[in-house]
DNA sequence: ATAAAACTTAAAGTTAACTTTAAGTCAAGG
DNA sequence: CCTTGACTTAAAGTTAACTTTAAGTTTTAT
């Protein structure tokens, strides 16, 4: 059970095949086992995509996901530039969650009142009153 | 001070001016007003731009945002296509929301506790644990 | 044993959302 | 008046993140 071809990844990890052989070529996924020259994997990686799809839906580019993974495994010392690029990701992931909450008040309140105009609601919204 | 060049509406809205142009030039900016073939800007579009942007970092391509105002701006009926879009996208923007969250959570415990990896420290916030 | 399905690599193609370039026109200061 | 900076269009270029294609190999099911 726990030896996985590419096409069984895939499918559990919700991906296609050819991301994971992008992901292997870009170094995002670590090269994996071969049997004949075919690709297995182990449940790890279902953890890994997983991880990495979290962090892309949060707004994160490959690039800052590949330095993300690479201090996780390093286990990084307390002063170090990862941990400098971690608070930093913090800060912005809030700033995400704010700007989310904002639209998702401005959506509600589009359906809700029937606004004739969106900077009406956004003045609406901005002032946090209601129609 | 209503009528804004181009240089300036830029300037206000924090985007470059090309993407102003490119803005007008798929629909998503309404054609401006020209003079001597230059355009100019009223305050309106500066809240237009603001809902643009607002809703880009919530996670809303371009032609969804297209889609959005055009809704906000003809005082749709209640049972139209646009209503069921607003509706699907506020439970995007809430399953954004949770995401975000979790990824916080995750690069919060990443932080405190130095875990040795991701995996550890996602099977601990999946549990609701801590180091 | 063989046919179909799943795998391989390398390279080219795709899409969104801009940005840059080229060649020119307009506007403001000295 | 003239130069310099800001504007114009149209078209080509860029970047991220994949996806598709082509040509071939391996595995699986009959």
């Amino acid at each position: 059970m726990s030896e996985l071809t590419i096409g069984e990844l895939a499918k559990q990890a919700q991906v296609q095949s050819s991301t994971l052989r992008y992901y292997e070529s870009i170094g995002l996924m670590p090269v994996s086992k071969r049997i004949n020259g075919q690709r297995r994997y182990s449940q790890e990686a279902i953890k890994r995509l997983s991880f990495i799809k979290l962090a892309q839906q949060a707004g994160f580019s490959i690039e800052e996901i590949k330095t993300l993974l690479e201090g996780f495994e390093l286990n990084v010392p307390p002063l170090s530039q990862w941990r400098l690029l971690v608070q930093q990701k913090l800060l912005e992931v809030e700033a995400t969650i704010v700007r989310a909450q904002q639209m998702k008040a401005l959506l509600e309140e589009g359906l809700r009142c029937g606004c004739l105009s969106y900077d009406q609601c956004y003045a609406l919204i901005a002032a946090g009153d209601h129609c």
